[in-house]
Parts: C-alpha cells; structure tokens; sequence
DNA sequence: AGACTTAGGAACCAATTGGTCCAATATATT
DNA sequence: AATATATTGGACCAATTGGTTCCTAAGTCT
C-alpha cells in the first residue's frame, strides 16, 4: 500500500557498487552517487538510511556478486586442476587491467582505506577476504602438486596467494607498470610448479 | 634579510609525514596537519603552496628515508645472504603490526587511494616502488640459492615480492587477521626455499 | 637606529560535504 | 471515489572542506 518504489532496489544497490568501486568509500560523493544511481537525494536517504548503510549493503553485494564468483572459479569443477584455477584466476586480473579496469577490487581498496576506522566495514571486508582465502586453500587440495602437502603448509601458501592477490588488485588502481603485474603473474605460476 | 622562519622545514615535512602516514591523503584533513605540524594555516600555506604540493614533498621524504632504509636493508652488506634480507624486511612488517603499528606503507595506501587520480602523486609513488623492487632483486642476486638463475627469472620473482610487499602492507592497515600477515610470510620464506 | 622583508595568526571565503524536511504526487485498498 | 500510505524531488541546513587575505610582530641588513 502507498506508492511504489519507482526504483529496483537491488538495481539500484548494483549501480552504487559501481559508483563506489571507482571512486571507493571516501572518494564516492553524494552527488556521485546520486547521478550513478540515477536518484534524488529524497530517495535514497528513504531507501538506503545514509551513505555508510549503503556502503554496507554494497558490500554484501559485492560479496555476492564478484567475490563469490571468484570463490566459485577456485572451488568450481569446470577446471579439474585447483592450480589452474588459480592460475586464471589472476590471470583474470590481468586480462581486466589490459581492458581498461583499473577499479581493482572493492574489497582491497576498503582494506586500504575506511576499514582502519570503521569496525563495520571491516568485518564485511575480512570476511570477503577470508572467503577468497578458503577459495585459494580448496584450489590447492585439488591441485595434484599439493594434495600430498601438510596441511599447514597448504594454508599458508593459502594465506600467501591472498596476500599476492591483494597486492596486483592494489597495483591494478594505480598507476604502476603493467609489467610488473604480468611479471608477478607469472611468478605465481612458477611458485606453483 | 626579513624574519626567519621559526620553524623546520624539514622537521615540519616529518611531522606532516607522521600525519598523512596515519590518516593517507584524502582522510588527512587542514586541521589534522596544522594541529599535527604545530603550525598555523598562513605559515603552512606560506612554507608549501598547498596541501597537495605538501603531499609531494612528504612522498619525496618518505621516499628518501622509509623506503631508502628498507632499500638499503635489502641491498646491504650487513646481512651477506640476500636471501635472508628481504626475510628480516617482510619480518619487520609483521613486528611492526605487532607492536601496534597500524600505518602500513605510505607508497601502498596512495597506490590504493589518489594515484587513481592523480598522475603527480602516481609518478612520486612507482618511483618508491621501483626502488623497492630493484632492491628486491639485488638481493636475490645475493642470495646462493638464486645467483645462478636466469635473470628474467629473478625479476619476475623480484616483482612477485613487491606485490607480496603491497600486499602484507594493506593488510598491516585493515583490520584482517594477525595470522594471515605471520603465515604470508612465513609462505615467502618457503617460496626463497 | 631605521628601512626593509618576511613570518605569524586570525578573520574570512566560497564551495562542498553529508544530511533533513516537507509539500506534491502516485498508487493500493476500501 | 475517498482515504491512507509511501515515494519523490527539491529546497534547505549546519558543518567542514581547502584556500585567501591582511594586518601585526619580529627579525635582518645597512
């Protein structure tokens, strides 16, 4: 009852993370915001409370949209090898980069940033993290190389991937020569022989 | 000829180092530095143009002595195995975060926030970077275990660091676990294996 | 000592920040 | 058709942003 949402609200959300993926947290303006998503201000206080609730609900949205479309590349049995995986899983990062994504990935953009003060933010973003580094450790005990592996090694190579995967994301936003992007790459795959 | 200036350039430069180091570029706001640097808004403005032109000077002394001294470790004659150099470096990260240091790399959190934008501060952050990883790679060229590989081979693994490096480095300023940080390295240990 | 030059500090500024409010509007239900 | 209910869009707001101006005080140099 009442009038109806003109908007979709998990459209609407989707355009957000879009806004807020470029510019990330602090970077991202109201009016940004706003022509992103194609809504007056009226709208979205109503709908989404304040800019920090929206981050949050863009958050989980990015959890379940992008991270758990990477979790899905490394415990999917598309690719029967977990190294593979993991090796077109940064692959993948490159291949972005080559097209002109420099957005990098949300989640390590607010590791960098707002999750130092925020304790909310936080949670949603180790959380994301801790998601991909389960990911990274199922890949490896589908790999034939480290089946056989202890397994605390596995996790810490685990551990050491995530590491890796933040850090071309990071290199992705910047300004920093694609080659080293490549170049790391393909050291991940050489760690992985 | 005319009144000196009663304070330090340079000492005020490492106090707006102190500030931005902790609150990055954007999050660092006039009040922050003025309060942090013990300066007044004229003088500040009279001494460094502009908050953005402070910025660059502060990469240039970050550069000149956070980053020279991790190169400096990394290329030293101190320690004669290059390979257990860049160990002490990547345990630093984690002593560091232990003992309550939360600032992580202030070349990482640019990398991550205004180098998007901002091709000054982007040419001032790879040069920090590029150091880093030729520091990288000179002490694998020290290192037994690495003198006699092929030298693509060693720069690509010199540039895996530097991505392992940013990596470690974002996490020391979110809020991610303690023992992602301990295990990612304890992973590049066996990666020098 | 006096002229000159510069720093200091506070008042001031326009623009932008995130956020609130309310009248107009549009629909679902009765 | 009338009513109740909820959205919309824009006007409005206080606080903060980075930045400027200008006058006074404090030095240096001759």
């Amino acid at each position: 009852m009442g009038r109806p949402r003109e908007f979709d609200i998990e459209d609407a959300i989707d355009r957000a993370t879009q806004v807020f993926w470029v510019h990330g947290y602090e970077g991202a303006s109201l009016p940004d915001l706003l022509s992103g998503m194609g809504l007056t201000r009226g709208s979205l206080y109503k709908a989404f409370t304040d800019k920090h609730s929206l981050f949050l609900r863009v958050l989980e949205h990015y959890e379940h949209h992008d991270v758990r479309s990477g979790y899905d590349l490394l415990t999917g049995s598309t690719i029967p090898d977990g190294r593979k995986r993991i090796l077109t899983m940064f692959g993948n990062i490159t291949d972005a980069v080559k097209n002109g994504d420099h957005r990098g990935c949300l989640l390590c953009s607010a590791a960098a940033g707002p999750c130092a003060y925020d304790p909310e933010i936080a949670k949603h973003v180790t959380k994301g993290l801790n998601l991909l580094q389960t990911g990274f450790a199922r890949a490896l005990e589908e790999s034939p190389k480290h089946v056989d592996w202890d397994k605390e090694k596995r996790l810490r190579l685990a551990d050491h991937l995530l590491t890796q995967y933040i850090g071309l994301r990071i290199i992705a936003r910047s300004q920093v020569s694609m080659g080293i992007l490549e170049h790391a790459v393909e050291g991940v795959a050489e760690l992985l022989d």
